[in-house]
DNA sequence: CCTACCGATCGGTAGG
DNA sequence: CCTACCGATCGGTAGG
């Protein structure tokens, strides 16, 4: 009986984050208001609050619902035993996945995290400064084992990231180019410039 | 005596936007508020209106300005005699500064132009796809002539545009990274991607 | 899940 | 450039 009344409070909320993710990438965190929210649902805005904590509770649980995933893909991949090259296209490949996946969620967490409230924020800041810690060590990696040219890792990983990043401009282009072929190519334009 | 109090106006004005570019990057658009801005020129809220038409003439100017600024170098650069790939370096370190030194302006002009209303977004939106399909011009020419791999050139013009933005991350590199390191890194690491 | 409502804050104006 | 102020909208609560 909880457990079924937890499913249903679970989908429920589920359903509101998702809406919220939608809205808060269209109009930003700060424009989207809980009335419009509701509306979008089709409930008034105070029954909201039945499944929900507050608005700041729903840009939390998008923004490390999104950070979770990768930082799971990246423990993953550094425990698989394939080459530097061949983690770095996997792990780039997964960005693109995840944005034409749970694009709502991504753009939230890229653009919309700087209105998290301490003490999330400064959580958030360090799973990302941490994200990025460990890519240098994978390029220092690939570095030392001759698979990569002696690049500047820092400037490397921040080139990548904000690269893959830009995806979230191929919605624009969703018609016109082929996700594969997007990925190849984006893939190819940032690996050969690297691989030795 | 006109002329002097429209220089007047003109600096005073140019203080108000110097310090909104400022406080829109730091907060965002929507979550700036007008006693905010007066309060960081050391005046009331009301006295703002003597020199500006209102908050959203504000984010207007900040975004046409840097969007004309990119426009002019890139019709200087299509006048030149020079191959493809100096041009895209050297629109690539035109970025480069334009984020070192106006970084609130560009980051105001990439992140909150959303908030433009009508017709000016329209018109801002244009300006900017056409700014990508000039690029897009830019390395088809490459591609005919033999300078450049024969890649897909949205995704490339993408691809770089994504990349050069990602520079608003340097400012927290800014002491550990020097700014010709990282351009030049990033050049090689854009343009040996692509140049046969 | 709703109606009724509250205190806070917003952009901007009136009038001097 | 200021004081005084307004109508609109916000996130959220009370009470059922």
């Amino acid at each position: 009986m909880a457990k079924i009344k937890a499913a249903i409070n679970g989908t429920k909320k589920d359903a509101i984050l998702k809406k919220a993710a939608s809205l808060f990438r269209a109009k930003g965190f700060k424009a989207s208001s809980m009335r419009e929210l509701a509306l979008k649902i089709g409930i008034e805005a105070p029954s909201l609050y039945n499944h929900i904590g507050g608005k700041s509770e729903l840009l939390q649980e998008i923004c490390f619902k999104v950070a979770g995933d990768f930082n799971n893909q990246l423990a993953e991949l550094e425990a698989s035993p394939d080459s530097v090259v061949s983690q770095l296209e996997q792990l780039i490949r997964f960005h693109i996945a995840m944005m034409m996946e749970s694009f709502d969620e991504v753009y939230v967490s890229n653009h919309e995290w700087k209105y998290l409230e301490e003490p999330m924020l400064t959580d958030f800041l360090q799973q990302r400064k941490q994200y990025e810690t460990r890519m240098v060590q994978l390029l220092n990696k690939g570095i030392s084992n001759k698979e990569l040219k002696n690049v500047h890792p820092q400037v490397a990983v921040l080139t990548i990231l904000s690269a893959v990043r830009g995806l979230e401009f191929w919605q624009r282009y969703k018609k016109e180019i082929d996700a594969d072929v997007l990925a190849s190519n984006m893939v190819n334009h940032l690996l050969t410039g690297l691989r030795k």
